[in-house]
RNA sequence: GUGGCUAUGGUGUAAUGGCAGCACGAAAGAUUGUGGUUCUUUUAGUACGGGUUCGAAUCCCGUUAGCCACCCCA
């Protein structure tokens, strides 16, 4: 492997399967996404440095460390959308045209972490957001949309988790709260802990380790509602949406733990996890983020949006998925008819069918034994003397059962006994 | 970003510091016009750069990458 070129650490190449199922579930989600009524956006990978530092929150690791900085510009590759369409949003004024929309993006983001299986540097998003409404009704679309799409690729085995961090008031209360109490018990704290209590409370919250477990929990004192923390317009919009939910049959946890490490997260937050992931185990998230918009300079305009994790997904799933097979493979039986057969494959794709042959001169063995590794429903073949009787032969690759075929009765034939739809083509 | 583990043909794996082997895959053939089974042949490797040693896949150092945990997050 000497002075070879290798991929840049953290990024990943798709290919046979997952390429394929990469765009199953890109183009399932849409179709998804559309049918709830959002409409697609088609966002630049670069973005001023300036807004995620504002909209993501100074104190995060992505603004700290994680950004892949143009040298020498304010410009990063974007390390999450929910930001950069709000800047689409605002920048268009679109807040004076409608007072309420629905948009979705899908595609690359950049974080500069340290890799690991569910984590890259470049890694894939479909996100969802609705802003202008305040609406619980809304939080359970967005909700319901992030688990539809997770169904409609086949994503059976994953947890909902749900928290209420409440509105900007509450979130400040309870922030306030929590680091008067927990500075109390600050020697019993992991030292990750002392540093989260200065630069993000809340994340005290979600630390692994058990002596800081238990002096939340301490803390906390309820298991179910923040009721204490929360006032009671927040409280009720969070009753109301886990009655609904409870209504619609979605199945969730609530976990007053749950925090999401984005500063513009307020009121509903939920995460939606797999087992099958190790440590990296959320597939997706979102939440409220009612104080984004005017912290970037808009009007105060309540929002709210999901993110799922594309390659984390794919983990997920596992590579269980068919990839479309071919239709027919032409094999020719002499170099002699490679024009004959060429001709031939694109009358069949003309016609819309799924059809191959040979590039690389093999025998007819090998042609036929290519047309197995494709494989091809049918072998279709082109020899000297059925060729010289206008006729071609057609075998059946399943039961070896052959027929002889008019040459201009190629199509007609397909059409008799090519499956379409089933298989080897788009499902979308 | 922190700590740990790992790196052998395309893939999966062997080799007390002493000839790098096996399986699968791939290519060609056994059958002068036909795939799957079988058989034959061919194919290709110690991640990269140093060091120790008569001798290194094996020991040491560095680099790179992957994995695990932390951290963080989707």
């Amino acid at each position: 492997m000497k002075n070879m070129y290798s991929s840049i650490r953290g990024t990943s190449d798709f290919d046979g399967s997952d390429a394929f199922l990469f765009g199953k579930v890109n183009l399932k989600s849409k179709f998804i996404l559309k049918s709830f009524g959002y409409e697609e956006i088609i966002l630049p990978l670069l973005e001023e440095e300036g807004l995620f530092a504002k909209g993501v929150g100074q104190g995060t690791d992505i603004v700290e460390r994680q950004m892949f900085k143009i040298e020498g510009k304010d410009i990063v590759l974007r390390p999450e959308g929910t930001a950069q369409v709000v800047r689409y949003y605002l920048q268009n004024s679109l807040n004076k045209k409608s007072d309420f929309y629905k948009f979705f993006y899908t595609g690359a983001m950049f974080r500069g972490e340290r890799p690991q299986k569910g984590r890259l540097r470049q890694f894939h998003h479909i996100g969802a957001e609705a802003i202008g409404s305040n609406s619980f009704y809304l939080d359970a679309e967005i909700i319901d949309l992030s688990l539809k799409i997770l169904d409609s690729v086949g994503l059976k085995e994953r947890k909902l988790i749900i928290n209420s961090l409440g509105c900007k008031k509450d979130k400040d209360k309870f922030i306030g709260l929590l680091k008067a109490d927990l500075d109390k018990r600050k020697k019993y704290l992991c030292e990750d802990c002392h540093i989260r209590l200065n630069k993000n409370p809340l994340r005290v919250l979600d630390c692994k380790n058990e002596e800081c477990r238990k002096q939340i929990k301490s803390f906390m004192k309820i298991d179910s509602y923040p009721q204490d923390y929360l006032c009671p317009r927040c409280f009720d919009d969070y009753k109301n949406l886990i009655g609904l939910l409870d209504d619609l049959s979605i199945k969730y946890i609530l976990d007053p733990c749950l925090v999401r490490g984005l500063d513009y997260y307020t009121n509903t937050v939920f995460e939606i996890t797999s087992l099958e992931l190790g440590a990296q185990n959320a597939i997706g998230a979102g939440g409220r983020y009612n104080g984004l918009i005017k912290s970037l300079g808009g009007p105060d305009i309540p929002a709210v949006g999901f993110a799922l994790g594309v390659e984390r997904i794919l983990l997920a799933l596992g590579s269980t998925s068919l990839e479309p097979a071919l239709d027919i493979f032409v094999v020719v039986s002499g170099r002699s008819l490679e024009k004959v057969g060429f001709q031939i494959v694109r009358e069949l794709r003309e016609a819309g069918v799924n059809a191959d042959l040979d590039f690389c001169g093999k025998s007819l063995k090998g042609q036929m034994r290519l047309a197995q590794k494709k494989k091809a429903s049918f072998a279709l073949i082109i020899g000297e003397q059925e060729l010289a009787q206008g006729s071609v032969l057609f075998k059946n690759m399943v039961n070896s059962q052959q027929e002889k075929v008019a040459r201009s009765g190629i199509l007609d034939y397909c059409e008799k006994n090519i499956i379409f739809g089933e298989r080897g083509r788009c499902q979308c």
